[in-house]
DNA sequence: AATGAATGAGCGTTCATTCAT
DNA sequence: CATGAATGAACGCTCATTCAT
């Protein structure tokens, strides 16, 4: 089925509004520069959209979905905790690489927003990430990696690493590739809990 | 000497902004709230700072350059690139732990802001942040830590799962100690990074 | 065609303004006293006029551009130049009289105010005025009116005259009848610089 | 006596006054800008002048007294009432052209402002002008000037074409000579009004 | 379903002004 | 006298949001 006509306005406001937040910022874009932007009335995105936050909140879901979901896909056939934490990192890098919009608006107005925390777009990413502590659970019970490890400790430096390089990716303006980051990262990494 | 009279009331308001805009968010916080907890007249905020995100940038100024300034104090009584980074990590931890509005604020405010980034406050945290990848290069160059390794990502890895902890931990209320991740933290950290 | 409904309110906004800022004055006049008894929103007044000093500058468009048009239109059916700056003598004091506020307002606020200058409104008096420019040129060039006179002096002669009338006429509140000066000053005027 | 050290500073801060109200404009200049301009601290401006309006309001006196008094210094030594309306023109012009800035701010601001009317520095004015109503009528009585002229109306003429052209002299930056127009103001003036 | 038109509600910011020293 | 420091009191302006059509 093609998305039907309406699905595809929703679409276009959430692209627009994605690209429109990460070059103004959050509170400097304005509804009616984003309805300007994807030629739709204001109360258009009304219709949509509950509010400009909700609009914001509403802005990961899909593509966060789809990400997961190709990472539960490829975790599947891949053996081994380390190689498929190597997977999730690039999975991910290459995401924000594909999507810079995107990543800006995650790292700098959705993660460290309290109110997010709350919403169905952040439930769907707590889900995804859930895959990555399960992945490093699984290692330590293999004896993969180090007994003893504290593996929301684990996920932090995975996560946060990840969070910190595409941070400064976004606003320095993207002017390096993300991706050469993944294999020394894992690389560091890997050598500081796998056993033996 | 005893801080001038005017130096006393500027860190007022400082501190109160603190506690203000940890509470209740930046844009949510109003000019009228930290006015009336500091018992000061809003014009009087205006003759200390230009303009109500000035106030934001000039939070982290002072207290960033002590714990810089305690850092670098530190850093020349330790040997050994692994124990000065171990140092490092405490200080910082230890610093948020003790201040937490000042955390939630330098993490959800700061950290992520464009505009910070031209700021003489963050050129006090891009200064000191310089320590790190000293230290680290010093590790390299010594022979302490694996050579090929790169600093800025080492010094990514660090940062980075320092601030995702903190933001965590800032977001969730407080609930545990943040000082308990330290050892682990620079366990695996260095496992992965130090020779032999 | 009745006027649009957006039209009206216009009109409205901009009627009231008139009254508002004449017995206020500019500075004192508030948007907030206009929109209230204007019965519309202070919003509204901004999708409207760009500001409140755009506002007062919209307050002469049209009605000068109707004066200026009803005065060319009369022009044409007179004969002699000193009869045509008699009719324009009447018209502009006429007018003045039956809209004080009007009057006020461009006395008090809009000449002397040099922003005003650059102003569409500003232009259209500009253009009216030239029609008293050029029937003092034709007097002259048809020897009703002395040679080498300097018609810039005439006729600041005549609209000084006029806008300190009618300034003192705004400024002690309208006591007595502007029209009964029209015909002492043309007749001083004319006999001043009438050949013959 | 040399004018008493608080006299001086008196000076210093209307002159400056002038200057920047001249330039900025009455709102829009500051009591900053002109404490800092006059080298004067703006708590000193207080203790001269009551309020900001009361500054404005404070700059004709002294000026406009000295005028005043020459002027009528002058009408005693000349004979003629239309020898006299001339040397008042004169004066007023040569007047305006050596002080444009406070050409200016009697032009812009001080004529059409109501509550100027109430003024000390009004009434000074307002008693000059008188002169220029008694020649006038002197010279109705004396049979100069034609009889049945209204006096008000013909001081109209007088003060309001200087208005105009001192006005628009001060608003288009002073370009050209004032003075020019004196000669032919009054030629055409009195060829409209005396007798014979 | 789509929007043009209208607004409610709020907030940062500016200065003229005061007063203790 | 002179002033540095502090503030009270306003107000223009902006948008997110709504609703009649």
């Amino acid at each position: 089925m093609a998305p039907a006509k309406t699905e595809l306005r929703k679409k276009i406001i959430l692209d627009t509004a994605t690209k429109v937040f990460a070059q103004r910022g959050f509170q400097e874009a304005t509804i009616t520069e984003i309805a300007k932007k994807a030629k739709v009335s204001e109360a258009s995105i009304y219709e949509y959209f509950s509010t400009k936050e909700g609009l914001l909140f509403s802005i990961p879901a899909q593509s966060s979905q789809n990400l997961f979901e190709t990472m539960a896909f490829h975790l599947k056939l891949i053996r081994g905790a380390g190689n498929k934490l190597r997977a999730i990192v690039y999975l991910l890098m290459d995401s924000y690489q594909s999507n810079p919009d995107f990543a800006a608006v995650l790292m700098l107005f959705l993660k460290h927003n309290k109110k997010f925390l709350d919403t169905s777009g952040h439930h769907v990413i707590k889900e995804g990430i859930k895959q990555i502590t399960r992945v490093i659970e699984e290692g330590i019970e293999a004896g993969e990696f180090k007994p003893g490890l504290n593996s929301y400790l684990i996920r932090a430096m995975v996560l946060g690493t990840i969070e910190h390089l595409v941070t400064n990716w976004v606003m320095t303006g993207n002017p390096d590739s993300l991706i050469q980051f993944v294999d020394p990262l894992i690389d560091s990494l890997l050598a500081g809990i796998e056993t033996g």
